[in-house]
RNA sequence: CGGGGUGUAGCGCAGUCUGGUAGCGCACCAGUUUUGGGUACUGGUGGUCGGAGGUUCAAAUCCUCUCGCCCCGACCA
């Protein structure tokens, strides 16, 4: 390709509305332009690596068995009313009416889709297992989308989805799934982990984000440093600590006029925040809870909701705060507490001596507080966030902090749409059951992101080879001179002859302008053909990320292009 | 949805407080110059100042309403 011929314009000021790093060098590498919120035009060089991560999960999903179809954008509400989805999904779910007053929706995923596929045709075991896939648009109206290609509401997914005869032969695709999908990450050349997740409102017993290691990731997920070990801080599961035994302190009242939240109190009475128990109190269904916690911690609802067995807990208002403490908010505490069902500990707060807690009187807390000795808890459970520094739970290792992305996430769904719709089919026996069934996604669209948070330096993008828009670009640096020019066309020649992928830039520009773009846009080998260099017979070829400066006899340029290629 | 910000040329911005009929840099076009890290200079193209209404002799500027976009949070799985 030559650049004079490719659209890829390129910007020097960042954009305004751009603040992560990859939506910068997105836009201004000249690969994405924005339509509106969350909403992006592809460009060609954005094209050139949407296909080859592409390219990438079809080979590896079909050597896994998969095979690929293209299911419509656009689905009609009846399919979503037969799973109950219409009335459950949100405003999240883009829905419009045909000409004759139809309601149908944009596609967030496919799985209605694809049970009622698969259900049309699909009757015998014989035909069991099957997985099919797509790589689609997908759309979903998020609240706020952000983060240029990270968060958007239309975005680039492949979705596949698991049909088999029983959970043993749909953990067997779900094993196979997993280990194609490391196979998929590790070959775009990203850092990654597997990490095990939350199951969420749909259930099921198994599921797996593949998380990419980034500081601008919006998931917090937490890694042994000596096992495998790894899980979103929602999921991780944290060992029972041991309880000490003995106390120390006296219980005593104290006045903390005006100081409420832990960091004020902390300040005010000159003690760390691990020498608190936080007193929440949380509505869940129709009862209020009081639920407690270290003061460094922090509760994670979706442990406490399982353990309570509601769908989800919340907050309590501050009347009912109010109501239940005596005190306004800030001020709660455990003792003398008689207003809630019931008192709910994180295992942290086993056996905690000279804590402080609130007093449930306005500007008011006890130090000195030791607990099962100065108040009753019903019952202990493990209640919060896990956090680096966190003992595995798995291994006598640590756990360690890490912020991901989330590329990837496979999905053991069982029954639960083959059972409201009817995707049966008839066993061994001749007797009817409903399909088992995976669900499997990769964010494609965010792929392009990720790997840029990963890859990138001061200049630029600096692309993975194996998803890099071209292999190698030539800068001849003196468009005037016909050697430079002569010579850099029939290094072109020569490399496509050899089947690489090669930049042109035969625009007139200056040198200058030609390696800043050559840097932004971040093909990963460079050669630069100068007047100088060529009175010698000689280029400069470079590896984009790396500060080493190769000289190369004209003649030896593509060897060495194959060569660093492998 | 709550909080904060912002909308002026393709991009980045000034001008708004204190009303007087729109400007700078980049990009783009023509030319001179330069020629291995975004060259310098000259001339030029391009804007209903997000939109609507109002106040005024006069509105980018003041008032009211409205829309878009960005950030934080909540929400969502």
């Amino acid at each position: 390709m030559r650049m004079t011929r490719l659209h890829a314009p390129t910007l020097k000021d960042d954009p305004k509305d751009a603040e992560v790093i990859s939506h910068r060098l997105l836009v201004r590498g000249g690969y994405i332009r924005k339509l509106s919120a969350g909403i992006y035009d592809y460009l060609p060089l954005a094209l050139r690596v949407l296909r080859k991560i592409q390219g990438i999960i079809r080979e590896e999903l079909d050597d896994a068995g998969a095979q690929e179809v293209l299911l419509p954008a656009v689905q009609p509400s009846e399919i979503w009313e037969e799973s109950g989805r219409w009335a459950l999904y949100g405003p999240e779910l883009m829905r419009m009416k045909d000409r004759k007053g139809g309601d149908f929706c944009l596609g967030p995923t496919h799985e209605e889709v694809i049970v009622d596929l698969v259900r049309r045709d699909v009757r015998s075991w014989r035909a069991l297992p099957i997985n099919l896939y797509q790589i689609q648009t997908k759309f979903r109206d998020e609240i706020r989308p952000r983060a240029g290609l990270m968060r958007g509401r239309e975005f680039i997914m492949k979705d596949a989805y698991s049909f088999d005869i029983d959970d043993a032969a749909a953990n067997a695709s779900y094993d196979e799934m997993f280990s194609a999908y490391g196979r998929i990450f590790s070959r775009c050349g990203l850092d990654f982990r597997p990490v095990e997740a939350d199951t969420g409102a749909i259930g099921g017993s198994r599921s797996h984000e593949f998380q990419v290691l980034a500081d601008s990731g919006e998931d917090a997920i937490v890694s042994c440093t000596n096992c495998g070990y790894a899980a979103n801080i929602e999921q991780a599961e944290l060992s029972k600590p041991e309880a000490v035994v003995g106390f120390t302190g006296t219980l005593e009242r104290v006045e903390t006029p005006k100081v409420r939240t832990i960091d004020e109190v902390s300040q005010f009475l000159t003690k760390p925040a691990q020498a608190f128990i936080k007193t929440l109190i949380v509505q869940a269904d129709s009862d209020v809870h009081a639920v407690l916690i270290r003061g460094d911690h922090e509760l994670n609802p979706i442990k406490l909701a399982k353990l309570l067995g509601v769908s989800e807990v919340v907050l309590a208002e501050d009347d009912t705060v109010k109501r239940v403490t005596g005190a306004p908010v800030g001020f709660a505490g455990p003792i003398g507490l008689d207003g809630v069902s019931s008192i709910i500990a994180d295992y942290a707060v086993q056996g905690m001596s000279d804590a402080v807690v609130g007093g449930n009187a306005i500007d008011s807390h006890f130090t000195g507080v030791g607990e099962s000795r100065d108040f009753e808890v019903d019952r202990f459970a493990d209640l919060r966030m896990a956090m680096g520094g966190d003992d595995c739970p798995r291994c006598a290792g640590t756990l360690q902090d890490y912020r991901g992305i989330e590329v990837g996430h496979v999905f053991f769904l069982g029954t639960k749409y083959s059972e409201a719709m009817r995707c049966n089919y008839l066993d061994e026996s001749g007797r009817e059951r409903p399909m088992v069934m995976g669900c499997y996604g990769i964010g494609v669209s965010r792929i392009m992101a990720a790997a840029i948070e990963q890859n990138h330096d001061d200049s630029g993008i600096i692309w993975p080879t194996a998803i890099a828009p071209f292999h190698v670009t030539l800068l001849p640096l003196q468009m005037n001179k016909d050697a430079v020019v002569d010579a850099a066309q029939s290094l072109y020649q020569g490399l496509k002859d050899a089947g690489v992928e090669v930049l042109l830039d035969d625009r007139k520009e200056r040198a200058g302008s030609k390696f800043k773009d050559a840097e932004l846009i971040g093909i990963p080998l460079r050669i630069a053909i100068g007047s100088r260099g060529l009175d010698n017979g000689i280029v400069e070829a470079k590896v984009r990320g790396h500060d080493a400066v190769h000289e190369l006899p004209l003649a030896s340029v593509t060897d060495w292009v194959l060569e660093q290629l492998n």
